[in-house]
DNA sequence: TGTACATCAGTGAACGCGCGTTCACTGATGTAC
DNA sequence: TGTACATCAGTGAACGCGCGTTCACTGATGTAC
């Protein structure tokens, strides 16, 4: 059965993104690695030909996860001036649609807690994130780290309650207008 | 072996909290019947007796655990006038000893996801969340409902992502500062 | 007050099952002649 | 150009193990007489 010279590196990408899509959507624990075989097609025996562990798939899907919106945020970031860029950014982080599709949502509101307690995906998280919180600093320089800082953790908390709530749109309304300024209020 | 009339609901009270710690500890798939028990000085077979399944176990824990937050909330609140009573929510919930103690970490930010994706736990939630809304918005009328969600909002975010990074204290630090209003900043 | 019995919280062996991982094998492809 | 062989991505049976759950049993306690 032998393939095509770069064949053994798209079907590892296949089997990222079955993965990828399996955990967020089921938990890390929740879904075994013949299930992700299956979902890229393949049979449970060749996934040691991929990777030495599910550990180690678990570390480079998160890492590929995150990275990808990182990626995401870049473009915007370059594509559009600061405040349509922001306004882009926070709106579709903070949508409706982002927290119903739960399979390809961000990896810190879906994964945040299970990858917090394994060292090696918890260590691939960094690099993403930083980047990230860059591109906020980036979009709003005035507020400094410390505002980037505070607006992601507004944006990954909200998302995180709005998967809890009867009500999310109320929550992810609140969030967007503390993270854009809009009337923050009380203050 | 019978015991003494109170004595069944005791033992209860301790596998629950012995799930408490050891779920947000490992993660609800992470810990099994048996830990649990084991962690309550029982045997396994015994689980059956308290719950009908597992799955019950865990919307119990998750509602009682963070039913317990929300008790404590409010009892700061009801003992301390509005702008101490916040203070020392905001303060103890941004403490790096929150983000370290995971056993005993708040439910929203130890398990989250994880309850999000079970219909049961996660209904089993709501009444708590919207206490702790109501003790933010109690604590700072003047920003409304809208303001709590957001306050809370960035709280949980914050301690996911201390978790996931190296430098914990700066987003504690940064969300705490925003939360409290302390030269928001950029605005 | 003392004895016999019913209760039932907790025990521990057993169940079927799915997990992560290993491994001997297959067979299509690239390469050597 | 055509044939023989080596490679190696992927297969599928098998492994030991721990899971959630069931169940016949035990034995300390409360109750009835």
């Amino acid at each position: 059965m032998r393939k095509p010279a770069e064949h053994k590196a798209e079907t590892r990408s296949r089997i990222i993104e079955a993965a990828s899509r399996l955990f967020r959507a089921h938990g890390i624990d929740g879904v075994g690695v013949d299930a992700v075989m299956h979902a890229a097609g393949l049979t449970h025996g060749g996934f040691y030909g991929h990777f030495p562990s599910k550990e180690a798939l678990v570390a480079e899907v998160s890492a590929a996860s995150l990275a990808r919106a990182a990626d995401r945020w870049e473009r915007v970031r370059a594509a559009e001036a600061s405040e349509p860029a922001l306004l882009g950014i926070v709106q579709s982080y903070l949508d409706p649609a982002h927290v119903a599709d739960v399979a390809r949502g961000c990896v810190l509101t879906t994964l945040g807690p299970e990858v917090a307690r394994r060292s090696e995906a918890r260590q691939a998280l960094g690099k993403s994130v930083e980047r990230m919180v860059a591109v906020l600093e980036a979009l709003r320089p005035a507020g400094g780290r410390a505002q980037a800082l505070a607006a992601l953790s507004t944006m990954v908390g909200a998302v995180v309650l709005a998967r809890l709530s009867d009500a999310p749109e109320d929550v992810l309304a609140a969030a967007a207008a503390a993270v854009l300024g809009d009337e923050p209020g009380g203050r």
